[in-house]
DNA sequence: TTACAGCCTTAGAGCGCTCCAACCAATAGA
DNA sequence: TCTATTGGTTGGAGCGCTCTAAGGCTGTAA
């Protein structure tokens, strides 16, 4: 259990420790004859670097840090994906954490994150105060992705909730809809501007906002449906705070007899793969999580590298997927 | 973007660089007199110790990586919890990585887990061969979550699959159904043991077992139900090899006008928050998942402190979950 | 007064690596 | 022939920490 060392793979290559140095980054002043004696050497002897030995000694790191608030939502592997993506391509490698939606957790992760001095950081959705990320900022770059921020020192990518509801919103008028109710999202995250997205698209267009009071989840989407069924107030469209709040919405207005989208139509948000499955088939917004992902890499490679200290602000777009739960109103079963 | 190290602290506190390590290791041999000027120092430079630097010195590790070979899979990131619990009471932390499915990629993030040293690897359903474990093993204690492997030198953890569908059939029988179809996974891992306990548990109760062919998708699935309508051998009941599977086989056999559970009965396998979602209430097969990672930690942290050397193979047994898509045969719509 | 425990505290070596300056051919230019 | 120059190679310092062995204090006993 115990791994070679440089100096071992440069005893057996009959060279210096300095040389098999050379080698192992990949610089350009060995010759060929010792760089294969080198490489030889150590693959005889399973040499691999030690990162952190490396990355002590030359005082930079190649390693990013991404904190995930919830592993165990997809939403998040996209984005790492995305993030991934660019790392591998510039020669950087990404380690993982997660806080589990817990503050304290988060804290803890973060710290641990830290101790490894990586390059810079990119938080999916923390949940920590802004001060614990402010105070992290000043020691290295950091990226927020699905979290705003007015901190001059981290920059941020977010999606466009307001613009989302719009093309909801937008997408149900088309159809023919009138009466469209919102099921928002409380206090969760990116409920403010998809609410604030949806009030004004109906306003644009004329009609009467109805924003309904639930959460992020299938019980509170369900149980918005049969509160809107008992004030005998259904509308003949909702748009859901999410994909979650949407099936559930559908599984209440089912209970009822009611048919989706005969007799009302239900958008969701987020185009999880839950929306995706034919049993559901949701009409839904979706983000471009990967591009999260990537720009998210892409602007902190650009601090890592001093290319820019003023902090970016990317507001992706989102877009409209339709599939079976959006009609006309009295459209099919 | 420079962080002090304990040279600075020693300074600030007016002691030795020796003495600051001696408090951040949590040494009883400091008078609380040095203890707090030190804490003060460090906590007013914002100090953190440099956990590599750390490992360098002490030749040992705090750190356990955890290999993900797909993140977008909800049932990893309960094995993470698992991990991440025991890994945290015992004071190591965990840093994560991902194969996403692919050989290459995942070769090169357990490259780069290797890199950092840990005390030990956790791979979650690797999909890299076995000399490539084999060879990693050799280095560091490594144990493997939902792979089985025939090497001495790593430790497993599995679910009974055998057993597992064994309990589906039984519950099936137990409502009285007696021509039960199973919608196999195919080449999928853990579609073996699954089959092969179908099988065993259909002809221990005397009756005909009948494999349809299939996959671990929703579409998979519905195709599978298609066929058995075309052949007019539809069953009362459906073992499918997964929930994504039997959700597309609900889906199918409804969009053919039947009713689940009235007309056919549906189990599925693995307990995802899908089945869970009231919409779906789906009947399936659970696995300990968070037990699987507790055990995982567990295996790897005796390893570590090299209180064994014994191969362990853990089989856990999976439990009956169930919903409202199984009843008697002609049971309630 | 000296001796001798404790108990704290510290200097210094060293973990595996990078990086710099110096070095050593071998060749080119004068 | 001698000096630059170039290309390849090396020793040594040092990254931030731990760990060992050796110190410096006190206070008590002889």
């Amino acid at each position: 259990m115990v791994r070679p060392t440089m100096e071992d793979v440069a005893l057996r290559a009959g060279v210096s420790r300095a040389l098999v140095s050379l080698v192992m980054r990949g610089s350009p002043k060995v010759s060929e004859m010792r760089r294969s004696a080198v490489l030889k050497a150590a693959e005889e002897l399973g040499y691999s670097p030690h990162a952190m030995a490396r990355s002590l000694a030359s005082r930079t790191s190649t390693v990013l840090g991404v904190m995930v608030s919830d592993l165990h939502n997809a939403f998040f592997a996209e984005v790492v994906d995305g993030i991934d993506e660019v790392a591998r391509e510039r020669g950087f490698d990404i380690i993982i954490n997660t806080g589990g939606r817990s503050p304290a957790r988060e804290r803890r992760a973060l710290e641990s994150l830290l101790s490894f001095r990586p390059a810079g950081l990119v938080l999916l959705s923390p949940v920590v105060p802004a001060t614990a990320i402010g105070k992290a900022a000043e020691q290295l770059p950091i990226v927020l992705v699905a979290r705003s921020s007015r901190l001059s020192t981290v920059d941020t990518v977010n999606d466009d909730g307001e613009t989302g509801a719009r093309l909801a919103v937008d997408h149900l008028v088309s159809l023919g809809h009138k009466r469209i109710a919102h099921l928002d999202g409380g206090e969760g995250s990116q409920a403010g501007p998809r609410r604030r997205g949806y009030v004004a698209a109906m306003e644009a267009h004329g009609l009467v906002p109805q924003v309904v009071s639930s959460e992020y989840t299938d019980t509170a989407g369900a149980r918005a449906i049969r509160s809107l069924l008992a004030d005998d107030a259904l509308p003949t469209a909702i748009l859901s705070c999410n994909d979650f709040n949407a099936v559930g919405a559908i599984s209440a207005l089912e209970d009822a007899g009611l048919h989706v989208p005969h007799d009302v139509s239900v958008v969701g948000y987020d185009n999880t793969s839950l929306a995706a499955l034919r049993h559901v088939s949701l009409t839904t917004i979706d983000q471009p999580r990967a591009e999260f992902g990537r720009l998210a890499a892409d602007a902190l490679l650009q601090r890592v590298r001093e290319e820019r200290t003023e902090p970016v602000r990317h507001l992706l777009n989102p877009s409209l997927v339709v599939r079976t739960t959006t009609a006309p109103p009295g459209g099919p079963r």
